[in-house]
DNA sequence: CTGTATCCCCTATGATACTG
DNA sequence: CAGTATCATAGGGGATACAG
């Protein structure tokens, strides 16, 4: 299927789940929703600045637990976004990078987390309007 | 904070979550993260195409529960990003469309997910290479 | 037709302790 | 330093029945 041609219908009827092996190839739920774990872009974001160790992205980010940032960079490891490289040195230490396919999915990411930036007022004034019109 | 001067360091150091409210204001995890439900992004594409109705998107989605759908929806029209407008008919009939919020945000969203759509196989592809070296 | 209300389960996440 | 292992928990999500 040529993405850039066919309609959101055609796209979700492709990848619909009720055709055979349908939900398994489809790419917003199977390679966007990575992404988006609860630290995924917060890490991202940091290593699309420049490299970074295990204990540095750790400080960078305080409220993670050691257990998810293990968990979090291997998950993008595996996706292909990561590059872990190991140094044996004592004690050891292990650099995380951008791949290049981690750097070309950040171009679009980036896009989407500098929307939330630029627009997060907006959203919680529309989230506010909607629970003080009672709607909640 | 300019979002579109400052460091990643700098942005995750601002809206970190030991400071006082920071994770509250983290537009990263408070705005995107609601568009990445399991099934915003399926809804949202959809909609960007055109309004529709309740049915018609559960039958879109054929895999989404009613709960879901219907929470999911509310979600997003509670962020600002869809209109909901009712018809009093009998049956009542309720469409669904995107607010201009909602399509400024899915300009930025699209991009990812045609990302997703262009490079589901390499994600595979390196996925399978990890698993296959024993690394998973 | 467009939802609500329940009940239930599983997965994502957290806390803590331990290791090469 | 960079992880694992284990246990515990909350919330996302599903199934089903009911309602205006």
């Amino acid at each position: 299927m040529d993405a850039t041609q066919a309609t959101a219908r055609q796209k979700i009827a492709y990848y619909g789940a009720t055709s055979e092996g349908g939900l398994a190839n489809c790419p917003i739920r199977n390679v966007v929703r990575n992404v988006f774990g609860k630290w995924s872009s917060l890490l991202l974001m940091a290593l699309a600045e420049r490299p970074a160790r295990f204990g540095e992205l750790r400080r960078l980010v305080p409220d993670i637990s050691q257990r998810m940032l293990t968990e979090t960079l291997r998950d993008l490891q595996r996706d292909g976004y990561l590059h872990r490289e190991v140094f044996d040195t004592t004690p050891p230490s292990v650099e995380y990078s951008l791949t290049d396919l981690g750097r070309s999915m950040y171009e679009s990411l980036s896009q989407l987390l500098l929307w939330a930036e630029n627009n997060h007022d907006a959203v919680r004034k529309a989230r506010a309007a909607f629970d003080s019109a009672g709607l909640r």
